[in-house]
DNA sequence: TAGTGGTCTAGACCACCTC
DNA sequence: AGGTGGTCTAGACCACTAC
């Protein structure tokens, strides 16, 4: 389950690495220290075969083991890359905040304010309640929920998945929520509307490496993580929704503010 | 950058795969099916070689797919595992609640609550502000910082580095924490009894795969991405203090309570 | 000592991209 | 057509763990 210690030779002043180790760490010095930050590409792995005096197969699990770091990618016929990044802030803290309701598209606003072009397909489904969301809404395990399913893009690129699952006492009491359309004015307001308003929200923040299906649906390349973040939110009396939000972990970084910050942390 | 997409031919049913993503799917449904779930050992790789008719190098592209999604790990001499978890849950939002200061060993007390056994090292060290640092303290990119680390383990297992830098104006007004020791009766309330007290925080959020030198620190196998969480703290005049903690993504998990929930969210 | 995974090689053939 | 990475093989030898 460890990974490999460095030993140590008495007749050498280092620790010995498998050459492809050896390649690896090589390449990673370079990148960090920018030598390939104008054309990004790197060499060739017949190039790097010749340099490291190595097989092919050799350099190529040195550069596989720099993807699985989500250092470069690679594309078939095109050679590899050091990867690039540009990540986007969500503030989770004000993302819905209680005392400045939004209508549910904080995510086209934000989106549209870092001049990005956002884009999200849509679609909603009555199915069985799922172990972790039963937990959380606190109703019976493959009792009837609605999920409305966004799979949000900025400038095209598959940026974040969100499953919002509604237990089945709050569609009987705001049947819209299993209409299959948006709703106009946004979930929170319309079930504010209807006397169901959540006072507070339980969140918590995972990471793991995605599930094909995940890495499918985000276009993920190979060594980059996924961020999962599961809303629970609650009226008075108990939860009426859980929100379960798959982020690609390259892309995106969630923030918070507690306490009293009045616009101290703008620097970020 | 991106991951191939499954391909359809007109004479077949599915999507021909290479035979190594056949191994990983045929063992990964297996694993997730719980076949393994007693004895967690899989059967060696000349075994799967013989039963997939594959060559013994495939089967091991086949496994290290698997490893590199976290499902499963390897030993030398030992064979393949199928991992499990037990994942710590640190509420963010409670840790050092501004109604509620602890006393600085909020980890020492949420472990042994939890029935596990804690154990840290701790270093004080004088260093130049690093650049993220630096931003976060509006303190000039190479300024003089006190960093405090600490790096934890639960049950001997690494579980975190801690790192907590502040800045060069601070340490004048309150010298005790250039001092190597432990401060007794936590920073927080030291620095609060001189006058400076921390109103709020800052909190990002993000993860990736480790790098070599925290993969080694946290004993981190292949497969694992790291939790990064910063928080800045603010007094009422300017940023006092930045701390980065970097978690194992597989034995952690961070949550927050947003609004009043008065511990409606105990089930988790 | 026997069995496990870890490293490395040399070579074949395929799929994709650019020209 | 020529270069790039992707897949697959067969075999050699090493390092670690168990008995």
């Amino acid at each position: 389950m460890y990974q490999q210690v460095a030993r140590v030779r008495h007749d050498e002043p280092m620790s010995k690495q498998p050459k492809y180790r050896q390649v690896a760490d090589a390449l990673r010095r370079e990148i960090v220290n920018g030598a390939f930050d104008h054309d990004r590409r790197l060499p060739s792995e017949s190039e790097l075969s010749a340099r490291f005096e190595a097989s092919r197969n050799t350099v190529r699990s040195g550069l596989a083991l720099l993807v699985s770091e989500g250092l470069i990618t690679s594309s078939q016929g095109l050679g590899y890359e050091v990867r690039s990044h540009e990540v986007f802030k969500l503030n989770a803290s004000r993302f819905e905040n209680l005392n400045f309701p939004h209508n549910g598209d904080a995510y086209n606003t934000d989106v549209t304010n870092a001049g990005r072009r956002p884009h999200q397909t849509f679609r909603v489904e009555m199915l069985p309640a799922p172990e972790e969301v039963a937990e959380r809404l606190r109703v019976e395990l493959g009792s009837k929920t609605v999920l409305r399913f966004c799979h949000r893009y900025v400038d095209d690129v598959p940026w974040s998945t969100q499953a919002t699952y509604y237990p089945a006492w709050l569609i009987e009491e705001s049947p819209r929520l299993a209409e299959p359309g948006d709703i106009e004015e946004g979930t929170t307001r319309y079930l504010a509307a209807r006397g169901v308003e959540q006072i507070g929200y339980f969140d918590e923040i995972a990471t793991r490496m995605p599930t094909p299906e995940e890495a499918r649906l985000l276009e993920m390349g190979a060594g980059v993580p996924v961020l999962l973040w599961t809303r629970t939110g609650y009226s008075a009396d108990r939860p009426i929704r859980c929100t379960i939000t798959t982020f690609r972990g390259d892309l995106n970084q969630m923030n918070y503010e507690i306490g009293d910050l009045a616009g101290r942390s703008e620097n970020t």
